[in-house]
DNA sequence: GTCATAATGACAACATGCTGCTAAAAGCTT
DNA sequence: AAGCTTTTAGCAGCATGTTGTCATTATGAC
């Protein structure tokens, strides 16, 4: 045993830095899940995401709005979006309150997608969490939200 | 207990959904945050990890062994480390147990720029969770390798 | 109202990840 | 030893994300 430890220790940087590489590895494996679960429904985990934004905030959705839920760039969005609407998922509508930033909907083919998508997408929520508690769910979800907007300049 | 809750509450169902949103996110700003960090000694986030592993691993890492560890594809690496090659951070050097898989090590020049990159990372590392307490970080990481572990299929 | 600033769309260049394919090397079963 | 399977490198194609730039539209300060 050497006799000087001049370096501290600081096991909470090194758990963070764990935890970094983790999530990284983790938002890899949420991405294949995303696309395994849409494929069956002719989606990519990038649709997916924006799916269900649109789903949930069912009005006044513009692709910047989209974006900033996301944390995401509007043109990444707008690439997907403008697809989607080829796809005829979405359909885009003019916005009264502003001339170039167009409303995003759901199309009814939309809906049906989103409803099929739920129904793979619940289950899978569901069985991900059954040896996890309620109290862990919403302690990690606290962290990482204290942590998204310690670095969301 | 009433007989009609016909659907399920299912709070961690939501839970789980907002987790997964927020872990996207949160994604995205570490990867920025990283990005910010390497900038300055020339570096981009994906060669901050590839350098990590290389480093900390450090004998008899392979393109694959690291890919491994970062849970991504081998392809991916190989991008990232023939760049590195060329620019002086890392060497292959003939690996005696495998004829096709080099083996990689850190170049003088590639030792440098870890060390600069720890005294930028480490700091990083120790602000960013003043307010979260190692209690907090260890069942985060604990749920995130569980999560891990689940879907590494 | 005017003017500076911010937000938006559109386009381009690029970084980073994925899958799929082929051929070579390694590992394993028999 | 032979043969089947797995791992590997190298290549290609593609999806998804980033930044940067420019012109246009909104917004806010004065």
């Amino acid at each position: 045993m050497t006799p000087s430890p001049k370096r501290k220790h600081s096991p909470k940087r090194k758990l963070f830095l764990d935890l970094v590489l983790s999530l990284f590895r983790l938002n890899g494996l949420l991405v294949s899940e995303g696309d395994v679960m849409a494929q069956s429904l002719g989606l990519t985990s990038a649709r997916w995401k924006v799916i269900g934004v649109v789903a949930l905030a069912n009005s006044g959705v513009t692709v910047p709005g989209i974006a900033r839920v996301l944390g995401q760039s509007r043109q990444a969005v707008q690439r997907i979006a403008d697809v989607m609407e080829q796809d005829g998922l979405i359909a885009y509508s003019p916005n009264p309150d502003h001339k170039r930033s167009v409303l995003i909907s759901l199309t009814p083919q939309g809906q049906e997608v989103y409803t099929a998508l739920r129904e793979v997408q619940d289950p899978w929520a569901i069985e991900s969490t059954e040896d996890i508690s309620e109290e862990q769910l919403e302690s990690a979800l606290n962290l990482v939200r204290r942590l998204i907007n310690r670095f969301d300049h």
